[in-house]
DNA sequence: GGTATACATCTACCACCAGA
DNA sequence: TCTGGTGGTAGATGTATACC
């Protein structure tokens, strides 16, 4: 990995940032729990590729096309060497592991049997477009999520600089909803894994490596201890080997960027046991990160109309919103209805329903919508003046919002 | 080629636990 | 209580690789 300033660092963050503000995808748990090694590239262009895929019907497969103009300002990068990356990232090369070569071990929902599959099926890059194709296994992982799901922040995701913070940050995220919406209450939150359960969901630990750990991975209660010592017997197939460098290079690592970069905050301790105290599994705290409460109560402080809402939350209420809502219209508009409703998702469902019965001609659709939404129109109602760049107020039920998050589980 | 990163390896020291 | 075995922690150093 090459050098950046600190300074340089800052402006690709911004950059990202502005070009990613509020761009989101989603991924089943099945899929985030699945265990497989890949790299931090590979991760990344996943994350993207599934943002921008359309499903093919016939085919019942996942497609993306991504320009590599788009790519290399999700990546941040300027350099002309970056398409090469690109190419390396998805040709086979016998001595690096390429997009191709990903395979995933995970729990299949329907058959309730472990399987072990190619998540990527083909890949190109032909004049400047990504082209990804999905193995139609894990279309039910990715498309038309409907529960048992996590909506992930695009722009928080591609920043990170460890692949071991990129699958901590989807694992924990994922985590923390789950128990948000089951619990309905406030963090923090605590899960406990296995060390090597860890590891494998890491990749630090191949779990492609050995037709042994393949097979001890497809039994319901996995030996973990039988997994870790065919790993050790293994030449390359498993990293960080002791514990030390497990925690400096994996746990205190993604710790720091994670605390420092996302919306979620976490901490760990290790639990030991047997003789010699050794550790044997991670136990997690996690929470909303304090720098996105601290935030959203500075702007409880300068406006104190605005209702403060979980960045997070947000997100996921945004993405509901856009598939009831079939119109071009920005984020920001998005987010401005959400707002008109208290984050009722079905106060919107009737107002656009309303909308496309209604038969005169709306100029303002944002306009139109937030009037809709705030003055409780009916189909016998009333045509609305559009209200330009209205702020509407919202007096958001935090039992309504989790009322709507618990459907997702 | 210089430099940073991502590890691995080694060493010294410390803590915990079981058995004598 | 002492001793030995096991394993964690932290720092130093070395190596391969990637980036500029």
């Amino acid at each position: 990995m090459g050098r950046k300033s600190k300074q340089q660092m800052e402006e690709e963050t911004t950059a990202i940032e502005s070009f990613l503000s509020n761009q989101h995808y989603k991924k089943a748990n099945t899929l985030i729990n699945s265990k497989g090694r890949s790299t931090l590239l590979v991760q990344k262009l996943f994350a993207v590729s599934i943002a921008k895929a359309e499903l093919n019907q016939d085919s019942n497969t996942l497609e993306a096309n991504i320009y590599g103009t788009d790519l290399k300002k999700i990546f941040g990068v300027k350099g002309g060497s970056f398409y090469e990356h690109i190419k390396a990232a998805i040709e086979p090369v016998k001595s690096k592991p390429s997009i191709l070569d990903w395979r995933i071990i995970y729990s299949n929902d329907d058959t309730r049997e472990i399987e072990a599959i190619n998540v990527i099926t083909d890949a190109s890059f032909k004049n400047g477009v990504l082209n990804v194709r999905y193995n139609s296994k894990i279309t039910p992982y990715l498309a038309n999520l409907q529960n048992n799901y996590t909506v992930l922040s695009l722009a928080e995701a591609v920043q990170l600089n460890s692949v071991y913070s990129f699958r901590l940050y989807e694992i924990l995220k994922a985590e923390m909803d789950k128990q948000r919406a089951i619990t309905r209450k406030e963090g923090p939150y605590y899960v406990q894994y296995h060390l090597t359960d860890l590891k494998l969901r890491l990749g630090i630990i191949d779990s492609q490596a050995d037709p042994a750990i393949i097979s001890a991975l497809k039994k319901g209660n996995p030996d973990y201890d039988a997994i870790e010592k065919q790993a050790d017997k293994l030449d390359g197939a498993g990293k960080l080997k002791t514990f030390g460098n497990f925690k400096k290079f994996a746990l205190d690592k993604a710790q720091k960027e994670l605390n420092e970069t996302t919306s979620i905050w976490f901490d760990y301790e290790p639990v030991k046991a047997g003789r010699g105290g050794k550790v044997v599994s991670i136990r997690f705290k996690i929470d909303v990160n304090p720098r996105v409460k601290n935030k959203n109560n500075a702007c409880d402080d300068l406006n104190q109309k605005e209702t403060t809402i979980n960045p997070a939350r947000e997100l996921e209420l945004m993405d509901q919103v856009q598939d009831i809502i079939d119109e071009k219209i920005k984020i920001s508009e998005i987010r401005s209805i959400l707002k008109a409703s208290n984050y009722n998702l079905d106060k919107i469902k009737n107002a656009y329903d309303l909308y496309l019965r209604q038969s005169g001609n709306v100029e303002n659709f944002v306009g139109w919508m937030i009037a809709a939404i705030k003055n409780n129109y009916t189909s016998a109602g009333v045509k609305a003046s559009p209200i330009v760049g209205e702020y509407v107020q919202s007096t958001f039920s935090y039992e309504d919002m989790e009322s709507e998050l618990l459907d997702n589980f």
